[in-house]
DNA sequence: TTGACATATCGCAATGTCACGATGTATGAA
DNA sequence: TTCATACATCGTGACATTGCGATATGTCAA
């Protein structure tokens, strides 16, 4: 009957993807792996682009970090933090074709 | 294209990116896109395959429709919601692309 | 060592989201 | 009309998320 539902993914993928998504959307987030997009930043660097506490930073980007999107390398005192999950740059062009091109 | 590739949007812009991910990112509301990709269903159809009483379909449908994601038409007593973003197959075909194969 | 710096973590209150039952509103059939 | 169907909305409690101050950890320089 429901032949279309062939290639719809299982409930299990579907969480999965729920969680990442939920992890990204949030603005200030979104900003950081634009930035991050483009090479690696310190926690202290994406605090002032996005104009919070770098507390707050370090908070985000440990969600971030924390489901595989990001990746942290320490230097001495700094932490640098990089995009680990390659798809995030396709996810990224997407959203800026709906929210930045129209 | 002309544009720097590393420009970033603006917070405004973000901000409307950011509700947008945080409305599909759940699974129940993932399932109902994947399948809304494919032609109109009606409230009873998506609640079933999500196996979730038509009630709640029926309030993930509006929360969709709410910003722009879906839109309904209603045919005597049932409603058929279908895609309104056309965005939402290239996010998809990300989605399916990281959670897909893995 | 002390002190400043960079980042991380804790605790809490405000807010938001979720599932759920109950109720409301149309529509069509009997 | 009465009733069942299909969908929409309301209210509530449980739970998660967010922002923010306070605090902790780790690093470097003097």
């Amino acid at each position: 009957m429901t032949t279309k539902a062939a290639h719809l993914l299982e409930l299990e993928c579907l969480e999965e993807a729920a969680e990442c998504l939920k992890t990204i959307a949030h603005p200030h987030r979104l900003r950081m792996i634009q930035m991050l997009l483009s090479g690696q930043y310190t926690v202290g660097e994406l605090a002032e682009a996005c104009e919070i506490p770098s507390h707050m930073a370090s908070e985000h980007l440990r969600l971030m970090k924390r489901c595989g999107l990001l990746q942290a390398e320490r230097d001495g005192r700094k932490t640098y933090y990089s995009v680990a999950e390659p798809h995030l740059c396709d996810l990224m062009t997407c959203i800026e074709g709906r929210f930045g091109g129209d």
